[in-house]
RNA sequence: CGGGAAGUAGCGCAGUCCGGUAGCGUACCUGGUUUGGGACCAGGUGGUCGCAGGUUCGAAUCCUGUCUUCCCGACCA
């Protein structure tokens, strides 16, 4: 055995650590919290982007690019937000480094670099973004504006995981304006929307629209919308957030517009944003002990071909017949690869692959090409199947879809089993100490409640689903009236 | 940031207590035999022991500092 993985069952975050890592996602680096994405795992976030960036597009979206650095006196313009993220920035205060005349060979910060104001490097991007649109915006004609850039961010964890929480990330963040308050809060949804759909059609990952309660709310936002997801471990993951922001930025930022009658308006606006934190979320939902499962819409190789052969010239007859079928893969957009190297046997690539995640293994050797037909392997069901070489196409496009959709169906089936209703303190406390997953109950409203509720279970209130039904019902806490119940959870 | 553990060859580890100039497995290289679930035999390559100081004739080993990672907690828009 090459890679011994932990299993689940022994130690659930080192397995995590070990897929990332062995399944050559990421790497840790010589930088503190920061890690290295790897060209597989980057290859993952590439697919991912790419399908995002089209639906962004189709909802009539444009990209641009803003900088990395936020003076400070933009960057505190809006109090709120500001406040959030204070505690966790990184700042540039110099900006030369000049040989140390008490080392020989070693740099020191010039002293005499000092920077007239300090630059945040941005853990999001509002405010150099909002001090922008204030010279884009003078008329209702100019509105809306609908931009998205793809970026990295930084925000100075105290304790990182790959993909989870890393010091810094990729993300997009989609920042809008609009003329109305009605108009904005239908592009917070729309995002909103967005984000579901690609979360569970294309990651196969089932999330529960909702809405956050003021404490979990983005620091300067009016509302935040968010989709939750549930890992194997029983724990919530917030897999991404769409904000109506109201006009709190473009007050900070003087941003107004003449509306038809000539009126000076504040503007609306909206910000909205998912990271490679989807990554981590993907492989916890889907993995298992033998390693990564990767949903074949967005994986990097959908189908591998491992040729099964004795010497040189079985090997020739098998990658011309190998050819064939990886041209008409091709030709029908799978993303295939032909492992055909000889300096790993045929054991060692299932194994190799499987912790790849790669959703089907094709096995052709001497034996197939006399029966005409191939061995095929799902990574979701571990099942293998003789399939007949004729129609092979066809048939590998139409498991790659019945995967997806097990994968999905799998993860939702596992996701609504653990949703728990909960009546009595006990029983909350038990349903998180036991199952885990989402726990639902009524809660007063209030953020009190809210704040002792997490210091005494350690749960959040993932958020109060769209589709919300009322009923009368009593705080798990406090007994207090409450119209409807809430979803929490412990999370990542 | 608090508590705990760790850092020695690409990876996984032993050696550290009791100082004497580094070893095992795997991977890698060469040759051969192999190839339908992580092959076998033989011969090799590769490490200033995380980094920086200090003690000492001599440091992976003792001392000080520092960096990084993991686990638990606090924090986490």
């Amino acid at each position: 055995m090459a890679k011994e993985l932990t299993s689940r069952a022994q130690d659930y975050s080192q397995w995590y650590n070990d897929l990332v890592i062995k399944g050559e996602l990421a790497d840790y680096s010589a930088v503190r919290g920061c890690m290295v994405i790897k060209p597989y795992g980057y290859a993952l976030w590439e697919n991912m982007r790419d399908v995002l960036d089209r639906m962004f597009k189709e909802t009539g979206h444009q990209n641009a690019y803003f900088p990395l650095f936020v003076p400070k006196s933009l960057f505190e313009a809006e109090e709120k937000n500001a406040e959030g993220f204070a505690k966790e920035c990184a700042v540039v205060t110099h900006y030369r480094l000049i040989a140390d005349p008490n080392n020989k060979g070693k740099l020191m910060v010039d002293p005499e670099a000092k920077l007239e104001e300090e630059l945040i490097v941005r853990p999001t991007s509002e405010a150099i973004i909002w001090n922008t649109y204030k010279t884009w915006i003078q008329s209702y004609r100019d509105l809306p504006i609908l931009v998205n850039q793809w970026a990295n961010v930084v925000r100075w964890e105290m304790r990182t995981r790959l993909f989870l929480r890393t010091a810094e990330f990729l993300w997009q963040e989609g920042h809008t304006a609009h003329a109305t308050a009605q108009e904005a809060i239908a592009e917070t949804k729309q995002m909103l929307n967005v984000y579901a759909d690609f979360v569970e059609n294309w990651m196969a990952v089932p999330v529960i629209k909702g809405i956050k309660s003021v404490n979990e709310r983005f620091a300067g936002a009016e509302d935040t919308y968010c989709i939750e997801a549930l890992m194997q471990d029983g724990k919530a993951l917030q897999a991404g957030t769409s904000h109506f922001l109201g006009q709190n930025f473009a007050k900070a930022f003087d941003v107004k517009f003449s509306d038809q009658n000539n009126k000076q308006e504040y503007v609306w606006a909206t910000s909205w944003g998912v990271s490679t934190r989807l990554i981590g979320g993907l492989v916890m939902t889907h993995s298992d002990d033998e390693g990564l499962v990767l949903p074949p819409r967005i994986a990097p190789i959908q189908v591998v071909i491992v040729p099964i052969f004795k010497g040189e010239e079985q090997k020739a007859i098998l990658d011309e017949k190998v050819a064939e079928l990886v041209k008409s893969f091709k030709a029908a957009g799978i993303r295939v690869k032909y492992d055909n190297s000889d300096h790993a046997r045929p054991g060692w690539k299932f194994a190799e692959y499987e912790l790849k995640g790669v959703p089907i293994r094709i096995a052709i050797g001497a034996r197939d090409l006399e029966n005409k037909q191939v061995e095929l392997a799902r990574r979701d069901t571990k099942e293998k199947l003789a399939v007949a070489m004729e129609g092979l196409t066809e048939t590998v496009e139409a498991l790659l879809v019945e995967i997806q959709s097990n994968l999905f169906e799998r993860a939702r089936k596992y996701r609504d089993e653990h949703i728990t209703k909960a009546d009595s303190w006990d029983h909350f406390l038990k349903i998180l100490d036991t199952e885990g997953g989402f726990v639902s109950a009524h809660w007063d409203g209030t953020a009190e409640t809210e704040d002792k509720i997490k210091e005494l279970a350690k749960a959040t209130i993932r958020c109060i689903p769209l589709d919300n039904p009322l009923e009368q019902g009593k705080c798990i806490l406090t007994g207090n009236a409450s119209t409807q119940r809430v979803l929490f959870a412990r999370a990542y």
